[in-house]
DNA sequence: TATAAATAACTGACCGGTCAGTTATTTGAT
DNA sequence: ATCAAATAACTGACCGGTCAGTTATTTATA
């Protein structure tokens, strides 16, 4: 193999190698993924993987590590960014197809779920930085629509989690039932429809 | 330990092994559970585990198997006792807390996403068996409510995933994130959103 | 040539599954 | 009623194979 003196190439190969080791967790599950196939997968021995990783677990953290400030930082420029609420809700449900269909976010999110009992405290961490922290800004968003009287929002955190069920779960969906192509669904109208719901379900008028 | 001399004893400890292959498969993971362990929970050896199952994977199967008609058969009735689409989703949001809560549903769901790699073909069929054929039953409830005139549904088989998104979500929160009780989520007041939130965007009237 | 990257042979712990042997329970002959 | 023979539930040591992590050696390149 070609060899890394630079740090810039060993940075790349960092990054080969942390691609090599979502794909095997993806298809075999931490447990079960050898490291010498993530090493093999990204064309290198085992012994060059450990110069690079301290360990099984550390290749863990660091791919999970690599995933929460990026997609953080996404849904804080789209809260940031929507004039209203019918804004933020398009925006997001026509982002959605491209991250479920064309990123590694929910290959990520099956092996998070999967492997979640391996190391409780780095998913509570995921947990407070990532999820609760999206949730959040839903939630603020759903807040200043009700102050400005474009929704009718009793329970803005709560409401949050029905906003962006869907979303997330056909992200799961995805990664679980859809890896062979059968099982496909049109995202795009699935989250149009969404869109429509949400829209009419939280206009103002008919309040209980 | 004694021993199951009848059928019915014999039937007790199979159910008695299988609980305890839930509680190991859902700590540690299919991969990372010891046979061993499953039989140790189970107040049992090794050897008598492989009396009741022929391998790990059998085990696995069998716990599978053992949930998918009790669940497909309540959905069932609740979609034919229920008399309009109100009633429909009032019944599952009120059951819902309870599945999520005192079942051991949102683990196996847990268990079943974070292992559906290793048997792809059994997967494949709880997909089938299970989860499509309830979509389908919402699907159906709601296409008869639009057919009464009591909602305005434009694509049933889509719209049935938005509604069930929130009721699944909530049961893998359930399983991954409030194992110790940390994070906890008010149920029943979420669903009430739930149930408020889809009533009134199912309703008809505004038709796009 | 010096040295750091890459390799592959190696080690030791671990685990699914087996099986020879143990023992609780039933049976039936007296 | 007694107890020895028969049965089958149960046990746990063991085997073959696997794999995370280590290290002695080779090799590319500055």
């Amino acid at each position: 193999m070609l060899r890394a003196r630079s740090d810039e190439a060993k940075d790349e190969r960092r990054q080969v190698l942390l691609k090599a080791a979502l794909d095997e967790f993806f298809e075999k599950g931490f447990s079960a993924t050898r490291m010498n196939d993530i090493a093999r997968r990204a064309k290198l021995s085992k012994g060059t993987l450990y110069l690079y990783f301290d360990s099984k677990e550390a290749m863990f953290r660091a791919l999970l590590e690599a995933f929460v400030s990026p997609n953080l930082e996404m849904i804080e420029q789209i809260a940031e960014n929507a004039r209203d609420l019918k804004e933020a809700v398009s925006s997001i449900c026509r982002v959605a197809p491209l991250l479920i269909r064309h990123t590694d976010m929910p290959r990520l999110m099956k092996v998070m779920v999967g492997d979640s009992h391996m190391f409780p405290q780095l998913v509570r961490a995921y947990r407070e930085e990532l999820i609760e922290q999206v949730l959040g800004l839903v939630a603020n968003v759903l807040r200043r629509a009700h102050a400005a009287g474009e929704a009718e929002v009793e329970d803005p955190e709560l409401t949050a989690r029905i906003v962006v069920a869907p979303l997330v779960l056909s992200g799961m969906w995805q990664a679980m039932f859809n890896v062979n192509n059968d099982a496909d669904v049109d995202l795009e109208r699935l989250f149009q429809i969404h869109e429509h719901m949400m829209l009419k379900a939280l206009a103002p008028g008919s309040a209980s």
